[in-house]
DNA sequence: TGCGAAACTGGCCGGGTGGTCAGGACCGGA
DNA sequence: TCCGGTCCTGACCACCCGGCCAGTTTCGCA
């Protein structure tokens, strides 16, 4: 706490870059009223910086593939996906397969948000 | 610039509620080897906070809900999450239940989809 | 002191999911 | 012409998921 009666802010680093993140951290260690947040600490503002990943290069997602993944981001069943595609169930399960290969994804949760961080989609 | 050869880490602010943000631009602004970026200036970190009144209001998660949806984000199965709290696979079932109630999804993957779309996670 | 909210645990079960096999049709490039 | 990629379909199976029932403890608040 600092010498007024205010609370230190509390900030969270979230930065990828781990020199980064060192730097932030040396720099704002012991600045009067802020402080960094300890492990699992709520905090009132975080610091953000993720690499922008190359992407589309990278992974080449299908025409086909995209419109599963635009409806599994629906949160669609692979039953609803055949349905709305016109296509059998086994065939969604195919792409969806291809899908956890090339984004390197355990399921299809994990596909979404590989996907939305990789902007392939847009939540 | 600092006085050696490091170019200062430059950072912008996406803070909503103008109080704080006036208290850590103050805090930030004169420090030695940081500098808040010019408007439209692409910067190395933000510091974002999301206004919490916005959020609870809409749609109120305890804390325990949060862990467990930030796990879900990351494409973690409910054994998986059970383990990495510490918890039995019950519980997590009966969070994750919780979570698709008060997020209005029909599934995990809806629900992490839902919850970016609203802010409540970060991907 | 009671009462609700939150967190936690158990069993059960229908349906969904993901992986692995197998195949066929189409099309463009080597 | 053959080869590879895409798209499609089928079957099988272990496992996971979500919903249902039931119960416990702890904590704060009225």
């Amino acid at each position: 706490m600092s010498a007024d009666n205010t609370p230190d802010i509390v900030l969270s680093l979230e930065v990828d870059d781990p020199a980064l993140a060192d730097r932030l951290a040396a720099l704002l260690g012991n600045i009067a009223g802020l402080r960094l947040a300890s492990p699992g600490e709520q905090a009132a503002a975080t610091i953000v910086a993720r690499d922008p990943r190359v992407m589309p290069d990278d992974i080449a997602l299908t025409q086909r593939e995209l419109d599963v993944l635009a409806l599994m981001a629906e949160g669609a069943s692979n039953k609803m996906i055949a349905r709305r595609l016109g296509i059998s169930v086994h065939t969604v399960k195919f792409h969806v397969g291809s899908l956890l290969d090339k984004l390197d994804a355990t399921g299809r949760t994990d596909a979404v948000a590989h996907a939305a961080r990789r902007g392939v989609i847009e939540l």
